[in-house]
DNA sequence: CTAATTTCAGGGAGACTGACATGG
DNA sequence: CCCATGTCAGTCGCCCTGAAATTA
């Protein structure tokens, strides 16, 4: 009679925000590890990516695309454009933004990271066949969809 | 014919790696904010909790179980034995040790913080049928097994 | 001797806040 | 006027390293 229980005594090991959390944790060090070779970090693999991905933009809108706070754009960046893979150019149409594009370099740099992810992913997902590797990318990209509509 | 390449151009939001750093982003959001009632982290939770389900232990067994570093375990005990929730005794079987123990405040602390992540998991799993909840906790605590029996 | 425990000092990455100046 | 952008300064929680002292 006691509806509030969840089916059982729980502890952490059971809690799904803590197997994400520690999953996660696992991951990133995975990643972390992976991109010491480029002596980059996440934020500038998110940003390269994004670059590639959907063609030069405002840093606002990186940020965005990125999930990456407006400020930290800016110290990602430089250390980008200080090694030669982005540069800043201001936007003649809208003088408050600058218009950052990928350099060659930063293209070859953002398709090695690329495959130094891919790398990590048959790592990480090593031990789910290919079926329940399809089924946990769609389970959480069901919640990211739910949750990011909710900003 | 180019069997190095995935199935899709993938992009950032097809990534597994990705989506679990977001989804447990979320999550870690929603958990932070649940504790702030409660004027404590996550750290003193996962301690609080583990005590509660194993009962009393020595600092480095309960930062094996909560996956802590040792280091950090010393100053999260403290806050916890600053507000009465922990105390803190010598092992006189090992004089090198600390058991860690549960006051009632404590006790009753750790249930208040269940309850308030238990209501966490409801909105974090909202867009999930329970099916579906299952299948991730199960996929999810492969993934974790299987990592962490690679310490 | 080696190994484990507690403790401290410190750093690194990611996420965030507040403020400011500039421009739409 | 309000809002968006870029920038800077700083905080916070988490994770990690190194080293010291004590004891097994």
């Amino acid at each position: 009679m006691d509806s509030t229980a969840p089916q059982s005594p729980a502890g952490l090991r059971t809690t799904p925000s803590w197997l994400l959390n520690q999953t996660a944790s696992h991951a990133a060090r995975l990643i972390s590890e992976g991109f010491t070779a480029h002596d980059l970090r996440g934020y500038h693999y998110r940003l390269l990516a994004a670059l590639a991905e959907g063609g030069p933009a405002s840093q606002a809108d990186l940020g965005r695309r990125c999930g990456i706070d407006r400020s930290d754009v800016v110290a990602a960046i430089n250390d980008l454009a200080g090694r030669g893979l982005v540069v800043r150019a201001p936007d003649p149409a809208d003088r408050r933004r600058n218009v950052i594009s990928l350099t060659d370099s930063g293209a070859d740099e953002a398709r090695r990271m690329t495959q130094t992810v891919e790398r990590v992913q048959q790592d990480l997902l090593a031990p789910l066949s290919a079926a329940e590797r399809d089924q946990l990318t769609r389970l959480l990209t069901r919640l990211l969809e739910h949750h990011s509509s909710r900003d």
